[in-house]
DNA sequence: ATACAGGCTGGAAAGGCTTCCAGATAAGTA
DNA sequence: TACTTATCTGGAAGCCTTTCCAGCCTGTAT
């Protein structure tokens, strides 16, 4: 316990550089003597101290995530994604998890201060300006997950398009009268999600030639409970809708469970499609838009790490695709 | 970008120690200093650089969990309850997941040496004696969550009590030829839940007694997909079993899929009864034993913290009660 | 007026590594 | 043999704090 690269050195009979070279596999070391090293450190068990090099060198090897409601089946996936690049890159995941706005606005502006972390993903909060300004100052990379911002790198599902193929799912199948439950509108951060899942909504209606029925749209959190507030509006309705477009796979089950409580039968009564894919979808048999979820954190991870090797670059708006998987809970209406 | 208690320290006229005793909030500084000091700290926006701190203090302010297939649901759970506990004690944690042997192998052996992090915990996975002594010896606190070494301070549940109890609710409903679906045996660590769990079993037999009959006991692994291998040949057995009872939630969603594909009505034709209490349960309306999966997180970051805090402490056997929480898939036999 | 205790303060040392510069050695050239 | 060049190597400086020790300055007791 304890022994560092003087201890090494002075063992090995030479200096501490040499050490440090033969650490750090420079070349310019004597074959003979690399060897004579590696057998010491071999011997004692030496490791050099990580927090000594960071100290130096300026780099952590840590990556920091900042995710709200981590445990949300979203970000579990996105994580799973982060964690197995960094892992393969030898680098530390360090999450912060934020169920406030408070907590989030304090990780914003204290994460860059305190060097902790090399570089920061951020997953489904789109910073402000002076967020993503300080990010910069501050010489923090940043990479966006389900977010946007353009000043970061960020890496965004093509809602609009997702949403369009959602509802064309439906519509495809006979449906008219369609309810959609969107995502509530995030704090007051300016991008969101729900806000071209709406677009994309509005063209495959418009496309379709049906009038937009403004109370078919409900907007609620993106939760199981919230699914539930929206589902048990739209289906209290007096004209029923005989189709429903949720936004989250989350929502969708909420909405689930409140059709079955009223005595409807999902597909036979109810078409209903999700958004997102997790694997709560499979299990329920839940036809949804498959994101790449574990695929951004993965990018997310290679954006950053190449960030960090080669210096700024210029920001980035990645775009991926989702895609509609057919499961059973839609039935073409008669 | 880069200002250092040097800089603050000319700026303000004062000596480094001095500025430093401001930072720590040392008693002893004239408040007229201190207000002097402080002044300059705000306008210069300067934070202590974390890494130089940990470097003479020793502590990383992080704390690390390995835990194996942290997107399970019982993981999640876990660090669920130990991020609460982390951030609210202003601490970061940092998942190392482990999916083969060799991962859980190196991490077990690497972290100790490198002193990246405080302290450990790890959940799922019991050290052998040469872990634990390597970790006792490298002066890292570690704590075990669902595990157990007697060295290390472990968390568990009453894995008896709690099998017994979960094949006592089948047999007060009548139940008679019961299958077990038993986690398999963790590669070549000692300890495991299995066991215990299967010890509850067999009391619970005894104590009815009813002759326990080996082609009712499978083992699986403690995923869906084995839950599904495990029911596949309890369901297709000459003799059906009346009940199913599963040693995780996981393992029981398997077995209810099997079950539907078999076309056989749950509870009605089929009883099954689950172990964790994963979100999922509740969503499937499953019979299952309730684990305090979050709670145990928090209790293993409050013992760990009071370690770091206290210095060694003899290690401790922590064992929480599971209940019994009844949904809709046990019925009573006729 | 002198001595002394106590409160504050400055700054060197330490913590473990990397990097850079200069020196030493070996090899090559005239 | 004398001189260059290339290859290796040793060790000091530096990264940014905290801590410890010694010194300064008051105010108080004698």
């Amino acid at each position: 316990m304890g022994v560092t690269i003087h201890d090494v050195a002075r063992e090995a009979g030479v200096g501490v550089g040499t050490v440090s070279r033969v650490i750090n596999s420079s070349q310019s070391v004597k074959d003979s003597t690399r060897e004579r090293v590696l057998e010491v450190i071999a011997r004692l068990n030496f490791r050099p101290d990580p927090i000594a090099r960071s100290m130096i060198r300026g780099r952590t090897g840590s990556l920091g995530v900042i995710v709200p409601f981590f445990t949300r089946p979203f970000s579990i996936e996105v994580l799973r994604g982060i964690e197995a690049a960094t892992a393969r890159l030898g680098q530390e995941m360090v999450v912060y998890n934020v169920e406030t706005n408070g907590q989030r606005d304090r990780y914003f502006s204290e994460l860059p201060m305190r060097r902790k972390v090399d570089g920061l993903i951020v997953v489904s909060l789109s910073p402000d300006d002076a967020t993503a300004l300080n990010f910069e100052e501050a010489g923090l990379p940043a990479v966006l997950v389900d977010a946007y911002h353009p000043r970061l790198t960020s890496l965004v599902v093509n809602n609009v398009e997702g949403a369009y193929q959602a509802m064309r799912g439906l519509l495809d199948q006979g449906h008219r009268r369609i309810g959609f439950i969107n995502g509530v509108i995030e704090g007051n951060f300016k991008f969101n999600q729900a806000n071209d899942r709406l677009i994309g909504v509005h063209r495959a209606l418009a496309e379709a030639d049906i009038e937009f029925d403004p109370e078919l749209m409900v907007t609620s959190e993106w939760t199981r409970q919230g699914g539930r507030l929206a589902a048990q509006q739209l289906l209290t309705l007096a004209r029923l809708p005989t189709a429903i477009f949720a936004a989250s796979d989350i929502q969708a089950l909420g909405t689930l469970e409140v059709a079955r409580s009223l005595g409807l039968r999902v597909p036979d009564d109810l078409s209903l499609m999700g958004f997102d894919g997790i694997e709560l979808s499979e299990i329920l048999e839940l036809s949804t838009m498959q994101q790449p979820m574990a695929e951004m954190g993965e990018i997310a991870v290679a954006r950053l790490i190449e960030r960090l090797e080669n210096g700024p670059q210029p920001p980035q708006l990645i775009r991926l695709d989702t895609h509609m998987v057919k499961r059973s809970t839609i039935a073409r209406l008669e």
